[in-house]
DNA sequence: AATCCTACCAACCGCCCTAAA
DNA sequence: ATTTAGGGCGGTTGGTAGGAT
């Protein structure tokens, strides 16, 4: 192991490691003049240099590529990896396929360093969440021996203001997407008990499910609910954006009922 | 001034897929 | 049908810089 042993910048079983030096960048630069992109394990051989081809590979596609965009991801671009996160989970390069002059590495990195953290935050509130829905569950329960009191004097009045309340007293939770079905329909008859019928129904559910189309719910610069968004490892497949675009929608939803 | 902490990011690793031999 | 080389991908590591204590 001696002369061997596992260092930055020294050799491995001939191959160098570590941080590119000038030198070898200006070798590497000038093999693919010569040569194009690709066959990168003769680069060791053609040019000279004592690095594998997986290395000279990486060095080139994240490094030294002259259409690589240099400097700060912008808000714009950040707006498309949340985007595209949301989309495609921790798929980078596909990720990356949309933001000309970025690689994969640096879209990773810069999803980890900014946006990481808050999805632990978010995994930490998880026993928060499930304490809240207890007291969703209870809520529900009192409004069900509610209504059943008030039944006999019920008219037919749709009041969406009510069913707003129940929705954003949820906004944080993450629920499946049987789950939120059933929710809706449970709220809707619930707080209608003698109006729900299946085109509320159906509106209902429509209201739930948009909130987890997320292109559209963040194309917009609003605040972002994010313990709702960075949920995605604990939840996979059951994702439930709430942000205050959605939360918008209901309440336009809700000034303009939906026959 | 020294130490600690955190963010950033280049580079590596292991696994996988595909095409050619 | 099997093997192998080349390359792509996502996860992880470790060095560095800068700010906070």
């Amino acid at each position: 192991m001696a002369a061997e042993q596992l260092a930055w910048g020294v050799m491995e079983e001939g191959w160098r490691k570590g941080p590119w030096t000038a030198e070898e960048d200006r070798l590497l630069i000038e093999y693919v003049k010569l040569h194009g992109e690709g066959r990168w394990n003769s680069v060791a051989r053609l040019a000279g240099l004592k690095r594998n081809g997986k290395s000279c590979r990486l060095r080139w596609v994240n490094y030294l590529r002259p259409d690589l965009k240099r400097g700060q991801i912008t808000p714009h671009e950040e707006k498309v990896i949340l985007e595209l996160h949301a989309r495609w989970g921790n798929r980078w390069s596909t990720i990356a396929r949309s933001l000309p002059g970025r690689t994969d590495n640096e879209i990773k990195n810069y999803w980890r360093t900014h946006f990481k953290k808050k999805a632990k935050v978010s995994s930490d509130n998880s026993e928060k969440s499930k304490a809240r829905l207890l007291r969703r569950q209870q809520f529900q329960q009192q409004q069900l021996l509610l209504q059943q009191q008030q039944q006999q004097q019920q008219t037919q009045v749709f009041d969406m203001r009510r069913l707003m309340s129940l929705l954003e007293e949820n906004e944080n939770r993450v629920p499946t997407l049987p789950q939120m079905k059933q929710d809706a329909s449970a709220a809707a008859t619930t707080i209608f008990p003698n109006t729900i019928d299946d085109h509320h129904q159906v509106f209902l559910y429509s209201v739930f499910n948009n909130s987890a189309a997320l292109p559209e719910a963040t194309n917009h610069d609003q605040d972002i609910n994010w313990d709702g968004l960075w949920n995605m490892d604990e939840f996979s497949g059951n994702i439930y954006y709430s942000n205050s675009a959605n939360r918008a929608t209901l309440r336009t939803s809700a000034a303009t009922p939906y026959y």
